[in-house]
DNA sequence: CGAGATTTTCAAAACGTTTTAAATTTCCAT
DNA sequence: ATGGAAATTTAAAACGTTTTGAAAATCTCG
């Protein structure tokens, strides 16, 4: 491997002024650069990293730390957060160091990955309320990004989607469709994102002046087979009157309550409005689906560039407080969702 | 961050004797040692690995770089291999940096996270015959390891599982059942494993005095639908005479094929007899099939601590040619197997 | 007690980079 | 030419560790 030194050799110059050129100083003359570049390029000469950081304390890497669930299984949003960030990040020349979490101590892997002295901040995501790593990194003064925002009002640099206008939306299309009985498949309610959705369902549904009885608010980690139970129950009169429309809150939820109405020979939407939530995964397309889903859409491969560049620009120095973006989720109107049933229009007894 | 020189400036020692001391070198003293590792643990010492690298060339940072599918989707036996490699490679103090390679040039992505020196080698997988990187790798002297085998004399550290044995085991269970007809459903056939099992199920069945057409050994990348649709064709006779017992390559096909055969109306074991090939991925379990799952099994899990020890080994000077491990997969007899159909001895036409 | 051997400790160099402070060169107006 | 300012380059220090070669301290034994 090239170094300075043997760039500056060739050319006679010091190291100095190699590393200045290399670097863009604007007191190195315009003729000597070209060279130190010739020479650079030549010898195919890429600056050591490790030298670099220990005399800038920056590292060019950063850490993500992978929450197993309860069963031990990682979900495809992982993955695909994972293969965008890695581009993302590789793009602006940060690698990123990867640590999976078997722990129930949320902080602790963050505190191992701290020790080694390697890395210039964290990615995170999945908030939860009062998130103990916020706390943890920000006593520590450790950069960090977060994908997506557990409180209103926070001083540090997030990417995420309006999670209260996701529900919004999926509940003024439905309103305006005429339905009254709307009910709700939420993901897990530790999160961040499924508590504004509920949130935002509830006060969607209260300024159309309907309302909601607790048992069509349902919340669990997200699966085919949830959605499948959750509306099946809620689908059979089991629980009293039956909900015409239901916002769920991924597109495998969705997946599930559609093989519900299928299996009790209700029609979508003619019976049943669906709209879900999609994450833009590519194995699952929720135009796929039979018939097309209707969802708020927002592509998490989309959010990897900003996250990493949040996280970088901050690293370098950005402030905090301009490094948050919240965008808001696109709303695709496709063929699950469609007027309410004649005869169904009555609100929630 | 306390420093050597911290702990050598508070006991009045050179940081030479400090280092040794935390390092275990033998010729210090007990009493130095004993105080040295006093102020050590008190001041939460912890070596700076960037300082480490930048003399010792070792950075305590090995890569992985995992491949997506052509449809940009990445399988759940990958999540697992990372979850117990960074287990594994935490328990000996070195941390993982992550790709994922969306690219077609298998090497380029190796090159590119060489290119940044921080790297004391890689763990590789899903090893194709001749594989590049294998080549490129040990064309520049970068120390890996490799999950799986492509040859057979190789001189680099790998741990695997025989794969010729899966076949000839699940063959010789069949066999010794009275089945004539037995088809094969293997995996990717580009990669070492399936062609491995292709090889030892050909062989086995010679062995038995048994044929195989071709229309009868598949392959694919592993899925559900996979296993569906062709267990469809198979059985339906389309093809001709029908197997009785089919061996699958992995335990998703297998769920394709028993979801195939109810709905053709076939008792498993009854009316076919189905094995697959057990990664044994938590969310998905052998056991719980209905009926439970015949396989040949080798928890993906166990294979992370090995491998992670193989590289950390080689990469301290460990000889490449003792670090190799292959083990046999452990053949576990459920209930969807059985004895051969009477009626249906038949060999294949 | 003292020479020699052994054990223990130390100062300094090294790894490859960035950066500070100082030195050199170039340029311009007298 | 000359003085001084501006532009360019340099030597050296620094980051935190390991390691080399030498020095100091301790031990051993006649």
């Amino acid at each position: 491997m090239a170094t300075l030194k043997d760039i500056s050799a060739e050319l006679g110059l010091s190291v100095a002024t190699v590393s200045r050129a290399l670097n863009g100083f604007p007191e190195v003359s315009a003729r000597t650069r070209a060279r130190v570049q010739d020479v650079a390029e030549r010898l195919g000469y890429k600056p050591n990293r490790i030298a670099q950081r220990l005399v800038t304390g920056r590292s060019g890497m950063v850490g993500f730390i992978a929450k197993l669930n309860a069963d031990m299984t990682a979900d495809q949003t992982f993955l695909e957060i994972l293969t965008g960030l890695t581009a993302a990040l590789a793009e602006r020349d940060v690698d990123l160091v990867l640590s999976v979490d078997q722990h129930d101590d949320p902080v602790t892997v963050y505190e191992r990955m701290l020790e080694r002295g390697i890395l210039d901040g964290f990615i995170l995501n999945a908030p939860v309320p009062n998130d103990p790593r916020v706390d943890f990194l920000q006593a520590r003064g450790i950069p960090f990004v977060m994908h997506g925002q557990s409180e209103a009002d926070v001083h540090y640099p997030f990417y995420g989607i309006d999670n209260r206008s996701v529900s919004r939306d999926a509940v003024s299309l439905l309103a305006t469709l005429g339905h009254r009985r709307i009910a709700l498949l939420n993901g897990d309610i530790r999160f961040a994102f499924a508590i504004d959705r509920e949130k935002g369902f509830r006060e969607a549904i209260s300024e159309e002046g309907l309302t909601i009885p607790e048992a069509f608010i349902g919340h669990e980690t997200p699966s085919e087979s949830y959605g499948y139970t959750e509306a099946l129950a809620m689908l059979s009169g089991r629980r009293g009157a039956k909900p015409t429309a239901i916002v769920c809150g991924s597109t495998l939820i969705a997946a599930g309550v559609m093989r519900a109405a299928k299996d009790l020979g209700l029609k979508v939407p003619a019976d049943l409005s669906v709209i879900g939530h999609d994450d833009a995964l590519p194995q699952f397309k929720a135009v796929n689906f039979d018939p097309p889903l209707t969802v708020t859409r927002s592509p998490l491969r989309d959010a990897c560039i900003p996250l990493a560049n949040h996280l970088i620009d901050h690293i370098d120095g950005g402030d905090a407080d301009t490094l948050q973006t919240q965008i808001r989720a696109e709303l695709i109107v496709r063929e699950s969702t469609g007027p309410v049933p004649k005869g169904d229009t009555d609100p929630w007894p």
